[in-house]
DNA sequence: TGATAAACGGAATCCAGGTTCCGTATCGTC
DNA sequence: GACGATACGGAACCTGGATTCCGTTTATCA
């Protein structure tokens, strides 16, 4: 088992890397996290091999909470709610932390190993609560996965680059909803 | 007057850095550009005293063309498909020419000197477009200047990280026309 | 408490890419 | 076709920032 200060510090790292991330994107500097966290760059990295890594780790926990909140939609929330609320949460989640988009910009194409299942999972629940609110004649039903996925991508990068508002979104979901 | 092999090359250089700008956005380098153009870097920096002036000057002229379509539009068509034709054309845009959509990014904030004429003018030209649409009973009457770049430009930076169907489009549009 | 392995800090290293410099080539004029 | 002024090419330089290295410190366990 590792020792008790190695494990803090890679938590420290990596609330300090999150926090960081999420004010100021990919191009957040390492010594920034590092300091953030009260640590030497050097432990940064004997806990994440690369910049890159440490980036994707955060990203890897932040898609489990948002699967984990599909899933509960899914589960207490009419077909409806669920599924704009989800929308609205991925969204909301960009404009708040700034190193995420790139996630959803992997969505389709060019996955790092072992993201691959993450991704199937985001795309399938994704598409359970899509087809759900259709099946409830809540949205228009030749809308396609596709489409969902380019409108979450582009709300996601205007939240995540300036202002997004509100009245925007429900714009997009106006134009979602059966006529 | 410049040497006339000065001005041959300002404008080889030029285009160069279009294509080049187009394929790989910001993240172009120079000296990829110098080699297209089939220059030295040198002479690449003596017309433009930096990569970011450089880049500048395209997106002055692209916006520029942009805006003469607007013009061109808002004359020729009638306020309805004037609107979402111009709409249409800015993500089509932002879609094939990568080192683009930085420009809507700053409608609103932080513009550089020299600059501010053109984004004032492109407001306007959005605007004009948007009041006679809203004016013809097109789009819904509520729908405000701030959403609409909001959604201009979610669009834009999703057609240009990947792909953006038309069909994610004409949900936009449906979101936007009267009920 | 002492020994030893595991972690730490952060200065030094490396590297990519923008920018500068200067010897050479070209243009325009007399 | 010769001269000065302009431009050119591209190697060298510089900088920011990621990554590595190693002497020092700390945790763990007898």
């Amino acid at each position: 088992m590792p020792r008790s200060d190695a494990l803090r510090n890679r938590a420290r790292v990596l609330d300090a890397a999150e926090e960081v991330l999420a004010e100021q994107g990919l191009t957040a500097r390492m010594d920034a996290i590092a300091a953030r966290a009260g640590v030497g760059v050097g432990t940064v990295y004997r806990h994440f091999a690369t910049k890159e890594a440490l980036w994707q780790a955060i990203v890897v926990a932040r898609v489990d909470v948002l699967l984990a909140e599909a899933r509960r939609l899914r589960a207490e929330a009419d077909p409806a709610t669920a599924f704009f609320t989800f929308f609205a949460r991925i969204v909301a989640d960009a404009a708040a932390k700034k190193a995420y988009t790139d996630a959803l910009r992997d969505a389709g194409i060019d996955v790092k190993d072992g993201q691959a299942e993450q991704v199937a999972a985001m795309r399938a629940a994704i598409t359970g609560l899509l087809r759900a609110a259709q099946d409830a004649h809540a949205v228009r039903a030749e809308v396609g996965l596709p489409e969902i996925l380019a409108l979450l991508r582009g709300a996601s990068l205007a939240a995540e680059t300036g202002d997004f508002p509100p009245a925007a979104l429900e714009i997009i979901f106006s134009g979602l909803r059966t006529v």
